[in-house]
DNA sequence: GGCGATGTGTTGTATATTCAACACATTCGG
DNA sequence: CCGAATGTGTTGAATATACAACACATCGCC
C-alpha cells in the first residue's frame, strides 16, 4: 500500500533542508532568507538544494504542505469516512496549523499558505468522497471537494479573525448540519 | 595551519556513525553491538560503514580517541608550554574521560582504552616537547613522551582505584615536582 | 552431523552529493 | 554612470553513498 522505496540519502537531505528552513523561519522573515542561508544551516551544498527544490518558493510550498499533513494525517486520511466528527477534527487541525504559523514569520505570504491549505484539503476530501460515493460522477466529486476545501478554509480565516477565541470544535459545530445535509437539511 | 578540506559528506557520515555508536554504547555492552545495529541507528548503509572503518574495533578506537581529544584539545594542545599547570589539567581531563567511560559499558576492553589514552597523550607530549626543547635529540624526546604518557595514565588508574575521591588536581599535585625536575628536584 | 538464522566483510553498479566555474540579475556606494 | 558585492540558477566532472548480491564464519537447535 505504502510503496516507500525512497533513497535514504534523499530523505536525509530533504529533512536537513526543511529543518534548516523551519529553524531560519523562526529567526527572520521569509523574504530575508536566502538559499545560501538554508544550505549553510543544513550543511549541504547549494547545488544539492536545487536538486530537490525548484527554488525557495517551492521549498516554502513543500515545507508547509508537509507540516500541514503531519497535523492532519494520523486521524483522518485513513479513516476515509467523511462524517461530522472527521470534518470537525480537520477543522481543528487547520486552526492549529494556522496558529503555529503565526509564531513564525511568513507575513506577506498569506495567499500562498491559503492555497497550500486548500490544495491539501481538496486532496483529502476527494479521497474520502471517492471511497464512500464511488458511483457518483468524478467531476461532481471533484467540484464538491473544491467547494468543501474553500469553505472550510474560509471558516478557519473567519475563526482566526474573531475576537473571542472559541474552541474550533465549538465554532464549526453549528454549520456541520449544513455541510452534511446542505441547505435543505438545516 | 589547519588544512581542513574534508568532504562534508564524510564529516556528516562519520558523525552519524559515531553518534549512533555512542548512543548504542549507553544501551548495551560493546560485545553485543553489531555493525548492523550501528548502521540502522545511524540510518546509513552497511557498506558505507566499511568505507570509513575497518571494523567495529576500528570504530571503537577512533570514537574513544575523538572523545578524548575533545576533552583535551581546547586548553592544552595549542598552548604548547609543558608546565605544571598544563600537566595538571591534562590529568584532570584524563580522569574525567575515564569517569565518563564508566557510565557506558566497555567492560573487558580496558586494555584498548588504556592504549588509546596513552597514544593520544604521547602525541600531545611529544608535540609540546618538540616546541620547547627543539635542540634535544628526537629519540630522547620520543622516549620521554612515552614515559610521561605511561606515567600519567598509571596515575589516573591509581586515582580511579583509590577509595576516597580526592580532586584530580590535588591528587597529582604532589608528584608535579618530580615530573618537572626529576628525582633530584624533589 | 547438518541446517537455518545471523553476522562479517567485499564487490560492481546506480545514484546522490560535492565542487568549481559560469552567466545573469540586483543592490549599493563612490 | 560604473564597479564591487551579493544572490540566483545551471552545468560537468569527481567523489561518496546506496543497494543487491556474494562468500564465509559462527551459533543454536533438532
Amino acid at each position: 500500500m505504502k510503496e516507500v522505496k525512497v533513497d535514504p540519502r534523499i530523505r536525509r537531505t530533504r529533512k536537513l533542508i526543511m529543518d534548516a528552513f523551519i529553524e531560519l523561519s523562526s529567526q527572520k522573515e521569509f523574504k530575508d532568507i536566502t538559499v545560501k542561508d538554508i544550505t549553510a544551516e543544513a550543511m549541504i551544498n547549494r547545488a544539492t538544494f536545487y536538486y530537490h527544490f525548484e527554488d525557495i518558493y517551492d521549498l516554502l510550498d513543500k515545507s508547509l504542505s508537509e507540516v500541514l499533513l503531519v497535523n492532519l494525517n494520523c486521524e483522518t486520511y485513513k479513516s476515509s469516512e467523511l462524517n461530522e466528527e472527521v470534518v470537525s477534527s480537520i477543522f481543528k487541525a487547520i486552526t492549529e496549523f494556522q496558529m503555529s504559523l503565526s509564531t513564525r514569520c511568513h507575513r506577506g505570504y498569506e495567499d500562498t499558505i491559503a492555497r497550500i491549505i486548500r490544495e491539501q484539503l481538496e486532496i483529502i476530501f476527494y479521497h474520502m468522497l471517492v471511497n464512500q460515493r464511488s458511483n457518483d460522477d468524478v467531476q461532481t466529486l471533484k467540484l464538491t471537494s473544491v467547494m468543501l476545501s474553500w469553505g472550510i478554509y474560509g471558516a478557519s480565516v473567519e475563526w482566526k479573525r474573531s475576537i473571542e477565541k472559541v474552541e474550533p470544535e465549538a465554532y464549526i459545530k453549528s454549520v456541520l448540519p449544513f455541510i452534511m445535509s446542505g441547505i435543505g437539511g438545516m
